[in-house]
RNA sequence: GGGCGCAUAGCUCAGUUGGUUAGAGCGCGUCCCUGAUAAGGACGAGGUCUGCAGUUCGAGUCUGCGUGCGCCCA
């Protein structure tokens, strides 16, 4: 017996339920254990951080993390799943600012960094629980207990021995990166910080002139002279920065203009596109003298405005690397950046003060021999104030020197023209009154770039979900790819683990804590030990951090009584995760790591929103690349290293490693938005929490909704109402066929526990056969088949959808699927169900039962991996419960059965061929019904459908019974000529005919929509083939080249489809209409017995008053069948009295209608 | 400003290498069923496929330009 089902289910207390269920029985772990030594499926946790609440979005990510390790388990791989918590970085420190009402990092200094780190610990998993929860409450299954976590040590540990192994191989350095800084707070800004702070501005805007010196010829006959007494204008919106000018940058393919300005001696160079702007501005009159491309410039030297560098080493020459020698600055140089959209196009550039303007100058070193090329000029302090560099301002906030600069400008007649210019500029977003202003800070990094190729070959291997993302969005990345800038100015974070000599310099990078204490004269982890004794609460996991880890210093190597020490900085968060492949195992440090990580490299499977770009796929893909690419002969400097520690390479135990690496398949999820399409945002309150959502629709709901809506990789809108959909659409259509199953296979005993005596194992297809009463499927009868065959094809499309990571186009032969069982299997069965009798008393029934209980059991496997919940609670019930007392059970859950991946041998493809047509017959007779007014009650005498061609029509004949159940009528006839109802129109088959005609294409199909479609097709049928007479040529079209349209002519009540036409005949008899009446009066009986409140199985008296004597006579001729249906044990032409009447209507005819339950006696 | 993506029915979204009548679900309308029943089902209306131009015998689909939106980066 099977538990009897509720009649209405409620799926968010399901859902609880089946989760305890899993608890206690240990499920999950079961699924892996089941699978133990089986081929690994290898999937990545992709960190989430815990120190804010979930949104649907996490459901989002959480649910497809889930769908596909959940599959390929029962696919039968052994997917481990360890989880993971990304808890470092500049979100923490900020969420614990806001929690201490405090900004700056000099109030973090006051706090004090110890207590403020232990601060960010307790913060970190503020939201572990609901985090948690979520992950139950959806159904993720993931080892939570087994987390891996970034700042325990081990995982600290782990990145220490990466970056060691950069460092030892000269891919860690250190220089300068230009950051949005807050002079005043002394800090750098984030790009989201300096995104909230840009507001619109005037500043001073100035056109300055750069001379020109010694201009070199510009070649036979090309303005001899021309840049003689010439001037580069150039123009900038922050005139403080003009002493640190070093180049002026032109685009090389832009046209340039020299000309003569109105009433003075020296002329002007800047981009003829823009000479009539500037003159308008300036108000002076430009005469062109001459033109030469932006090329044509270069190499130019000038003299800056300012002299307190190019004083010093104006003239400084040093070696280019392709030989000869050059000016280090103040040259014209080619830039691709440069627009004509402001400016003159020519562009001051102070590296120090503007990002591009620096990656500028790298590329101008670049070209010389090492350490001969120009330095970084910064006259500026880190508190925004001029330095002793620049003498004349000195000790002054920059932006207060404009306009002194200015008047200086003007008295040295190097000013061409001033205004005030409107723009966007940032200003810090907690104290507003001070504008930031792009500096350079000391910076560690990564040289990524030496890589570039080699990231790339790995990136063209990975299997991208969308596949534009491979040469797209992260190609184009990689291909502009720049050296990580890795250090972080910060507290919460992995230290960079290098140490350097107080006194020389000297640095060296340190692979573990142990290593580190194994150093000579090592001091400073006092400072651990007393906070340890302090606090024993605090975790020892804090030890390498700062600002323990700072205190810890050791005897230098290089000079004696020297100390090493760390430098200051924590890395960027995102290395930290782009490490877990090895670091989520403690490798190599921890014993047994290597084996972990070895096993579990490279992932198959990872899946994050597309905002990771740039984040976990970039850090993952780069970190691989670096450490485990097998060409490492790029490498430059260091490797033959001094002395160095002893390297450890991590060739020896991860070899060559082929691409792609560390994953293969990633989908790239759209991101979720808010129901009114703009980013989530809780004061917006534009989604709903996800507990929420489960308990008003259920975690199965919300999964559906992921899976089956749209592909993962469109931004999703969240629509509650598009979740709520689903619980009908899908979810409760097949729990009511479930449902429909259990009540009757109750009532009628249908129980396989007395039928089945051996191993039951998944009771998949093997073992229902050796069932009492399980006949071969060729036996049975043809909507049983039908239906088999409709399963295994479903199976066997499911699993090639989902092996190509394709959960969208599964779920919809998932839904069509669901949709044909209850729709047609059930519906076409019922009567096979409500058949008097026990199971066993006819075949028919039985496998009715075993067919529509096989199709249970393969699909709850089937929906598994997509809504685990329900598919659970059937199996619980079709499988587990209905063998509770018998001597052998079935699999304990539908997750530890394998994959249905259909049955070949189950299929046939014509049966669902004809069987689609026969539905389509039925949709199209409903139609013309529907356009003759003829509702379905009607009974009409005959359906004529015509037929394009005869290939099932045999068949079809023999399925007449079914056509006239479902529309009603008493005779079907199939027919193929049926000139009177229809007009045939030859077409051309475009596919074919298009390549081979061409362009004789359009008069062929004029002629053929033109021609007698009934004619050409007689033709056809007896030559094999038609001629039509053409100009270019006459043409031949055989049986293949054409298609036979149907087409419905007017007056007959038809309807058409592409090779069928269904036409009714509209003519009713007396006898038919008297069965309409009757039918009709039989509902309106019914819903009078519904609004009385009767039982189903309540008697009932009828009584009907009418004037209409068509109606009297169909009660007469009708009376049995009317009283049948309604369970009526009289009808009488009568009043009843005591009853009040219902006045109705039947067709027009009125009438009073009586009803009362009749007594039981 | 740059890169990438998206734009199809009132809404949410499909649309396979270009091919004849562009689909689904919801919503809406009409109706059916009343032994899956506080369910279920059918049918219908609704589209200049973002705009313009091009390639082609043929464009929702390919190309170019524009508009709008999103994300990432400046």
């Amino acid at each position: 017996m099977f538990h009897s089902i509720e009649s209405s289910v409620s799926f968010p207390k399901l859902e609880e339920e089946i989760a305890r269920l899993w608890k206690q029985r240990g499920i999950y772990e079961k699924s892996l254990s089941a699978r133990a030594g089986a081929q690994p499926f290898v999937f990545y946790e992709g960190p989430p951080t815990a120190n804010g609440l979930p949104h649907p979005g996490h459901c989002l990510t959480r649910s497809i993390k889930d769908l596909f390790p959940r599959y390929k388990t029962m696919r039968g791989y052994l997917c481990q799943r360890k989880a993971g918590w990304d808890t470092h970085g500049l979100p923490v420190e900020v969420e614990v600012c806001k929690e201490l009402g405090i900004h700056s990092k000099e109030e973090i200094e006051a706090f004090g960094v110890e207590p403020f780190i232990q601060k960010c610990v307790e913060s970190v998993f503020r939201y572990t629980q609901q985090w948690e929860q979520l992950t139950e409450r959806l159904g993720f299954w993931i080892h939570l207990d087994e987390a891996y976590v970034t700042f325990h040590r081990s995982y600290v540990e782990s990145v220490w021995w990466a970056l060691k192994t950069l460092f030892d191989r000269g891919l860690l350095y250190q220089g300068y990166k230009i950051v949005w800084w807050w002079a005043q707070g002394g800090t750098a800004l984030s790009s989201g910080e300096v995104g909230q702070g840009y507001r619109e501005v005037a500043d001073p805007s100035v056109y300055v002139r750069f001379p020109i010196v010694s201009p070199r010829p510009l070649g036979e006959g090309q303005g001899e002279g021309l840049l003689e007494n010439a001037d580069l204008l150039v123009w900038t919106t922050t005139p403080w920065t003009l002493p640190s000018n070093q180049f002026a940058a032109v685009k090389p393919d832009l046209e340039y203009a020299v000309v003569a300005v109105e009433g003075e001696s020296r002329k002007l160079v800047l981009a003829s596109a823009l000479v009539e702007s500037v003159a308008a501005k300036a108000g002076k009159e430009l005469k062109v003298l001459g033109k030469l491309a932006g090329e044509k410039l270069i190499g130019l030297r000038y003299l800056p405005p300012y002299r307190f560098y190019y004083g010093k080493c104006g003239e400084k020459q040093g070696n280019l690397k392709q030989g000869g020698t050059q000016h280090i600055a103040w040259r014209v140089v080619p830039a691709d950046f440069v627009t004509i959209d402001t400016g003159t196009g020519i562009v001051h550039q102070a590296p120090a003060f503007g990002e591009v303007d620096y990656d500028l100058l790298q590329a101008e070193r670049a070209r010389f021999v090492d350490g001969q090329g120009p330095n970084l000029i910064c006259s500026v302090g880190p508190d925004g104030k001029f330095t002793d560099e620049t003498p004349d301002y000195q000790g002054r906030w920059v932006k207060d020197c404009d306009r002194e600069i200015i008047r200086q400008l003007k008295g040295e007649s190097l000013l061409f023209h001033q205004e005030q210019y409107l723009h966007d500029y940032p200003f810090c977003w907690r104290a507003d009154e001070d504008p930031l202003i792009q500096y350079p800070r000391k910076s560690w990094f990564i040289r990524t770039t030496a890589f570039k190729e080699r990231m790339l070959a790995n990136n063209s291997r990975i299997n991208w979900l969308p596949e534009h993302i491979r040469d797209g969005r992260f190609g184009n990345f990689l291909e502009s790819n720049v050296d990580w800038a890795l250090s972080r100015e910060r507290y919460w974070g992995t230290p960079l683990p290098i140490w350097v000599c107080e006194e020389t310099g000297y640095s060296e990078a340190i692979g573990s804590y142990a290593e580190l204490l194994a150093k000579p004269g090592v001091k400073g982890t006092e400072a651990w030990q007393e906070a340890k004794k302090q606090n024993p609460s605090l975790p020892d996991d804090l030890s390498v951090h700062k600002p323990y880890i700072d205190a810890v210093t050791y005897d230098s190597p290089k000079a004696p009584g020297a100390r090493m020490r760390r430098v200051s900085e924590v890395i960027d968060c995102w290395f930290d995760s782009g490490a877990m492949p090895f670091a989520q195992w403690g490798y190599p440090n921890q014993p047994g790591s290597a084996d972990c990580f070895k096993n579990q490299f490279p992932a198959d499977f990872i899946s994050e929103a597309l905002d990771q770009t740039r984040g976990w796929f970039y850090s993952l893909l780069a970190i691989s690349t670096l450490l485990f690419s097998e060409d490492n002969s790029a490498s430059p400097r260091r490797l033959a290293g001094e002395g160095q520690s002893e390297i450890r390479n991590p060739k020896s135990e991860i070899a060559n490693l082929p691409y792609p690496h560390p994953f293969r398949n990633c989908i790239v999820l759209g991101l979720m938005l808010g129901e009114d399409g703009g980013k989530m945002s809780k004061s917006k309150r534009n989604y709903r929490e996800p507990n929420e959502i489960f308990d008003r629709y259920g975690a199965d709901a919300l999964r559906w909704y992921f899976f089956a809506n749209q592909p993962p990789w469109t931004s999703i809108r969240y629509s509650e109402q598009a979740i709520k959909d689903c619980i009908p659409e899908f979810l409760l259509r097949l729990w009511n066929v479930y449902s429909f199953f259990v009540i009757y296979a109750n009532i009628d005993g249908f129980d396989p526990a007395t039928a089945i005596s051996g191993k039951l194992g998944q009771l998949d297809t093997k073992v229902l056969a050796t069932a009492k009463g399980y006949r071969p499927i060729a036996d049975r009868g043809e909507l049983d088949r039908w239906i088999l065959s409709e399963l295994n094809r479903t199976a066997t499309a499911v699993v090639e959808c989902m092996d190509r990571y394709d959960n969208f186009a599964a779920c919809a032969r998932l839904t069509e699927f669901v949709d044909a069982l209850s729709n047609w299997y059930v519906r076409r069965s019922r009567d096979r169900f409500w058949s008097s009798g026990a199971a066993e008393a006819s075949t028919d029934k039985t496998d009715a039962y075993w067919t529509l209980y096989e199709c249970l059991l393969t699909t709850s496997k089937l929906i598994a991996p997509f809504v685990p919940f329900l598919a659970e609670a059937m199996w619980q019930n079709l499988a587990v419960a209905a063998f509770a007392n018998a001597k052998n059970q079935p699999a304990e859950s539908v997750h530890l059965c394998d994959y249905p991946t259909g049955d070949p041998t189950a299929i046939d493809q014509q049966l669902s061929e004809r069987m689609a047509l026969a539905r389509e017959i039925v949709s199209l007779g409903r139609s013309a019904r529907m356009g003759a007014k003829l509702k379905v009650r009607q009974p009409l005498a005959l359906v004529e459908v015509v037929l394009a061609d005869d290939t099932h029509r045999p068949w079809l004949e023999e399925h007449a019974a079914l056509i006239c159940d479902e529309l009603n009528v008493k005779r079907v006839e199939f027919t193929q000529k049926a000139e009177q109802y229809i007009t045939y129109t030859v077409l051309p088959d475009l596919k074919r005919l298009g390549p081979r005609l061409g362009k004789q294409l359009p008069a062929v199909r004029k002629l053929l929509a033109e021609a007698d479609g009934g004619k050409l097709l007689a033709e056809v049928e007896a030559t094999g083939h038609v001629t039509l007479p053409l100009p270019g040529g006459s043409v031949s079209l055989d049986a293949e080249d054409i298609q036979v349209r149907l087409q419905a002519k007017e007056g007959w009540a038809a309807a058409q489809g592409h090779s069928v036409v269904v036409v009714l005949s509209t003519e009713l008899t007396e006898a038919l209409i008297q069965e309409g009446l009757a039918r009709e009066l039989v509902r309106v009986i019914q819903d009078r017995r519904k609004e009385t409140d009767c039982e189903f199985t309540d008697r009932i008296m009828v009584g009907i008053e009418t004037d209409s004597a068509d109606l009297r006579a169909a009660i007469e001729q009708f009376r049995d069948y009317i009283a049948g249906e309604t369970l009526a044990v009289e009808l009488l032409l009568q009043e009843l009295a005591g009853i009040e009447p219902l006045n109705t209507k039947v067709g027009d005819d009125t009438l009073k209608l009586y009803v009362k339950v009749a007594d039981q006696s």
